[in-house]
DNA sequence: GTCTATATTGCGATAGAC
DNA sequence: GTCTATCGCAATATAGAC
């Protein structure tokens, strides 16, 4: 189903209105005096505004879904590689979608019921990547054995996304410069695999 | 100010649908029909709706002060013993205050106006404590001195409380026992300890 | 497809009896 | 201090003209 320029227009006016106010916070003549459109457009091309809100998360969640296709299929990386690719990954991603973040947030502590589906699915998915990738790093002696994988997959999930999540209180007491994106990715990532790494 | 049985109820009964609903998707209708009075009650006791937010975010957020006020008049501990300190304390605050870190998540991603300042305010307190610890154990050596604290101090913050903001989710597709607050928080700590200190 | 005008519902706040 | 009844407002959704 291809996308009109008024869906389109839509979907970008109130992706920053949902993502930094909640879905409730939002109304419908919000979003469509800035789109310099009238209310009954969200019904016409959106079924109102439950089926907007769905659209704009949709969109938000396609570079996840590829990027964990892509990590999935890369036999040739070893545990620690694909470790690797995947705190690079999220880096990317959240420079490429920059108010994912509050949406994920949003919807695991006030899920809305629509959202909370579709974010269950994916997290679920990221979760069992990480633990599969662990075990292998253990089972092939990269990893320490004695590591509880299902805390530790928890443990990068949140060494890595927590600074993207908060970040923009962050910013409220500390500088931080354009490229700090990477920097604290590599920075935490070489933290959290220092502490896991099996010390032969 | 001593506060009524009324007031306590209304407080009771609000923190877990402002916690769990966020603060526009919650109506007053529905906290004074659970508490079993009427609509005007808020308004007599607290001023209006965002009066009783207010009084429940204060309530939430006393054991976080009180923890850092310990954790900072604690002179004779070393860098690492206060951080070790921090961490058992944030397993020992989330078991006290399961909602939390709801309000947390919530009013960094989606701040209210008056829950925002209140959750700066702690939130920079406790990252300026993270990172004069971390500068304290690269001063004594028992820290690698090429970590960057700013980073570090992140990366601390979120291997132990993305966890906690994330556990209504992670309860969905794995188990977690009655004790795992304590178990991952040790856990996790460990991780990150391993990756910052200096290998003598 | 896009607009205006309106229907309808639910909200927070409050006046006033008790 | 607590209640009922109601006011006034803002929300979403939609009917119907163009």
């Amino acid at each position: 189903m291809m996308k009109t320029d008024t869906q389109l227009k839509l979907i970008e006016i109130a992706t920053p209105l949902f993502a930094t106010k909640g879905f409730s916070s939002v109304s419908v003549r919000e979003v469509t005096d800035s789109a310099q459109t009238n209310v009954s457009a969200i019904s016409y091309h959106f079924n109102g505004k439950e089926g907007l809100y769905q659209a704009v998360l949709e969109e938000q969640f396609t570079p996840i879904m590829q990027a964990l296709q892509v990590a999935k299929n890369n036999n040739s990386l070893s545990p620690i590689e694909r470790l690797t690719f995947y705190a690079d990954q999220i880096a990317y991603i959240h420079a490429q979608r920059p108010f994912l973040a509050r949406f994920i947030s949003s919807e695991v502590t006030n899920p809305t019921g629509y959202g909370g589906p579709v974010i269950e699915k994916h997290l679920s998915q990221v979760y069992q990547f990480l633990r599969s990738t662990l075990q292998e790093g253990i089972d092939n002696g990269d990893v320490q054995p004695d590591l509880n994988i299902a805390y530790a997959a928890i443990s990068l999930a949140g060494i890595l996304n927590f600074y993207f999540i908060t970040k923009p209180l962050i910013q409220k007491f500390t500088p931080l410069t354009e490229d700090a994106n990477a920097q604290y990715t590599t920075h935490a990532f070489h933290i959290y695999l220092h502490g896991i790494i099996n010390k032969a």
